[in-house]
DNA sequence: TAGTAAAATGACTGAGTGGTCATTCCGTGA
DNA sequence: TCACGGAATGACCACTCAGTCATTTTACTA
């Protein structure tokens, strides 16, 4: 095929306008980013951005299925790389963590989308609500296998799971907006403490 | 006063126009709303909004302030009559948890308001800021308290206390997405459960 | 180097909206 | 019943911006 060539410059394009498209939306929400600014962020012209996408929508959908698809990835990997229940949740905890104040961007427009989903239950996007699953399930597996072996109590493993993701989650913001003073290994520390053994005396 | 009369309508339409707000802005976020929208929904002429409040924006703030501080009167009120570390917990818990089914289009405007606090860190608009750490501290008293007196583990305060609040509002995600099968006391008591004791075995 | 086709550009358009204000409506008091 | 003044109205204005497309630039080939 000498389609590679066109390819690859395809590629490349797609490439810089989703990360155009990241930092701008990061910065300004869906609505007040203007495709305009994305172009210039870019360092190309309005209509080239039509040249690759077909829309300004598309382009932010296209960058949260990325931006979700690497954090997925890089997940499962350093999850599956490690053994025993308590260091898998830790692993789990620490990549996203790190992945998100790695692009800090990214996790604007992850956060505000899921906003977006709330208003229309049910009739959800699928891929993106299909991503944001994955890795919960995956989480699930762990626990379930873990329950089984008697590692852990037999808590409700679907819950259980939604509650790491929301404590990570919690983590993260308050590291972004600067309400945590303590060190990232403190955080984090202290969160898989909370898990493992709870608060009670 | 004969100020009184006027004081009345004044308030009574104020009210009208919150309400309204309330449910377009939850519906539609911020940026797609629109006054006109408002304006029907309220059942009152656009130019009418005019004479009540100075601009959209602020009308969204109001909403979200009145809705902040009646949520926060309630979990205070309840939560002073509970005795008890755990207790207070499961209060603190419950009463959110209710308010926000309760007044589902609320959260969906408070939640896209802290993602709209992420991208400009210190420079956050006193007062929202300010409500929604007020029950974050609530809760860190709380801990603090019983942490003295031995009835919880010695964890940092200010860590656990954000925790609670995030995993409150991840049970209350969960069941507006339609993603929790499982009875509103099935939510709390698990997620008490877990704070309490941990995952482990 | 000339010729050509694909890629890139950015001025432009048309739809939509926050906010204004001249006009109308209506409750009240004489 | 009439006149007055504040409350309400909605047509309108100024402006923004997603998306288009005629024109220009670039890359490649013979």
């Amino acid at each position: 095929m000498s389609r590679t060539k066109q390819d690859v410059v395809t590629e490349f394009r797609c490439a810089e306008i989703l990360d155009a498209a990241r930092k701008i939306f990061a910065a300004q929400g869906f609505s007040d980013t203007t495709m305009e600014a994305i172009a210039e962020q870019a360092r190309i012209a309005k209509g080239t951005l039509y040249l690759y996408f077909p829309s300004k929508r598309d382009i932010y959908l296209a960058a949260l299925r990325q931006g979700i698809r690497l954090l997925n990835d890089d997940t499962n990997r350093k999850v599956a790389g490690a053994a025993g229940v308590q260091n898998q949740l830790r692993i789990f905890v620490t990549t996203r963590i790190e992945y998100f104040e790695q692009n800090r961007e990214f996790f604007l427009i992850y956060h505000s989308e899921i906003g977006n989903l709330l208003p229309h239950p049910g009739k959800q996007s699928g891929e993106i609500v299909e991503l944001y699953l994955q890795q919960a399930h995956m989480l699930e597996q762990i626990l379930r296998t873990a329950a089984d072996k008697g590692e852990i109590r037999d808590l409700r493993p679907d819950a259980t799971a939604f509650a790491v993701c929301d404590l990570t989650r919690g983590v993260i913001m308050q590291r972004m907006l600067g309400w945590s003073k303590a060190e990232l290994q403190d955080d984090i520390r202290h969160l898989i403490d909370m898990i493992w053994r709870g608060i009670a005396a």
